[in-house]
DNA sequence: GTCGAGCATAAGGTGAGCTTAATCTCGAAC
DNA sequence: GTTCGAGATTAAGCTCACCTTATGCTCGAC
């Protein structure tokens, strides 16, 4: 019989392209994670991986089975899922990931609902970038998550994760009335990597040019201060523009983002996520949108 | 994570009742299924067995954990089965259960295709009852076999098999005009526990009468022996019975029995699966129906 | 009451799977 | 060309999960 554990670790390496990143992903050793995908060939019978220079990549069978591993590690999550309802209301650890701006304007009243309703439960939080959010899904680092979009940004796909949607809100870009006509002045953008710092330069490329990025900056009020003292613009998103400093004058975008909550495929009947989720819904209105 | 050798303990112990009966069909201990069974039950942090008298039985838990076991196992199966299919060609054992009609009529011609048209492929036949099937196909005893069914007896279903048709053929009676006439005949019927057994069963019942039983015989060219005999009266299908003894008058019955191919779910597009039942369907017009 | 079937627990041996350490290879920097 | 570091593999050893044997307990049949 196929071993899932070896199946997950086939499929993070089509995630993370070596084993080194795996093993670390994992917290193993390179060397086990050889080990385990070496008998994992064995037992399929066939190559999954090949030597490409320095790293390994999947083969076409290789590339296969992920598809199938994904299938059987969704139906584990599902089972898991299951029994937890089964064993009663939502209780325990629940690791709780979220963007800046979530964790500090979202998540303090959808916690106080949540562990009002459920006094069992111990909601964990980390900040965390959206773009990293499906791999510390699928290594069991976080099992709920707070995310979001950007019209120009792709939506991550990723097989093993799925989303709700929350609530969208509109961008506001600072001192200017378009993003054409900040064409050339200095920007104060996040630090590339995030999302949202793809999302300002897709943006600015939109417009038609490259923008000048003077600053990188994640805190939105650092953000908002910098940009009231003249150092260059910045798109906000409307959750970090309740409270702008006089000197800034905000102009609302026809662009927008959405957040969402994500949570690993099959997970999503979990108590705990369903309650999460439900948590963050009560707390929406209470958002200055 | 769920471990799926223990989901498949837990699956097995759902069909056989005993751990006993489970430990038998893995051959292992049931010391050994009992403390799988244990652990699994420490690791689902809920009950899933209870002792009821001399025996356990699944508790509500237990059940539901059962049929996302059977989901999880056939993910593992599809899987398995999409990597013998990526190694090439059908190759390799493949271990076919066929009642003893099936193995005398339509396998020597299947066979022959078979391996004819597959060189690598070492087929095994075992002879076993339909009633027996199920139970080693999910053992792992058997990969595909040849079953019946009749009209009146209801199919065995079996969440962890599937089947695809193969033909159907009328049943026959011997020196009798129908079933209601023979209601004062002594009975050539196959061994008890046989689904050729209850059928027989079934029919007089449905006739208006209980059969009065003489002999049990498993091999129709017996039966018919006897039959000429004068040693009683017996129902026949119709491959048994292409060159019945002259002194026996074979009456046809509006009475069918279908043959199935069956082989565990998920496993179907297994290639050699797929190139067994493909030579079932050659031979066909091979019989005398 | 006695006996056997069925399950659970204790104790022990074996193998899977992890770690550390060493080796090999590739690619980039100089 | 040489050096160096990153990545992968292999060897050797250790730990723990898991299966076996042995033993005991409980329930139901006779």
């Amino acid at each position: 019989m196929l071993d899932p554990r070896k199946l997950h670790l086939l499929r993070e390496l089509a995630r993370r392209g070596t084993i080194a990143a795996v093993a670390e992903a994992v917290t193993f050793t390179p060397s086990a994670v050889s080990q385990q995908l070496s008998a994992l060939e064995r037992e399929a019978g066939v190559r999954l991986l090949e030597r490409t220079g320095r790293t390994v990549a999947l083969t076409p069978a290789g590339h296969l089975l992920v598809e199938h591993a994904q299938a059987v590690l969704e139906q584990l999550e599902r089972a898991s899922a299951a029994l937890a309802a089964v064993r009663g209301g939502p209780s325990g650890p629940l690791r709780i990931g979220a963007f800046p701006t979530a964790a500090r304007v979202l998540l303090p009243p959808a916690l106080a609902t949540l562990t009002g309703a459920h006094p069992g439960l111990e909601p964990m939080v980390s900040e965390i970038d959206p773009a990293d959010v499906s791999a510390a899904l699928r290594a069991g680092e976080l099992d709920v998550a707070l995310v979001h979009e950007y019209d120009f940004v792709p939506p991550v796909t990723d097989a093993s994760t799925e989303t709700e949607p929350l609530f969208t809100e509109p961008m506001y870009l600072t001192d200017r009335p378009s993003v054409a006509a900040a064409r050339a002045d200095a920007w104060i953008m996040n630090k590339p990597g995030t999302l949202c710092h793809t999302m300002a330069i897709r943006a600015c490329q939109a417009a038609g040019f490259e923008p000048l990025v003077r600053h990188h900056i994640d805190d939105f009020d650092t953000v908002l201060a910098f940009a009231a003292a003249g150092q260059g613009v910045a798109l906000v998103p409307r959750l970090a523009a309740v409270n702008p400093p006089r000197a800034v004058r905000l102009t609302r975008l026809p662009l927008s983002r959405r957040t969402l909550a994500a949570f690993r495929r099959g997970n999503g009947e979990h108590p705990a996520i369903r309650a999460a989720i439900a948590a963050f819904h009560t707390a929406l209105p209470h958002l200055p949108l």
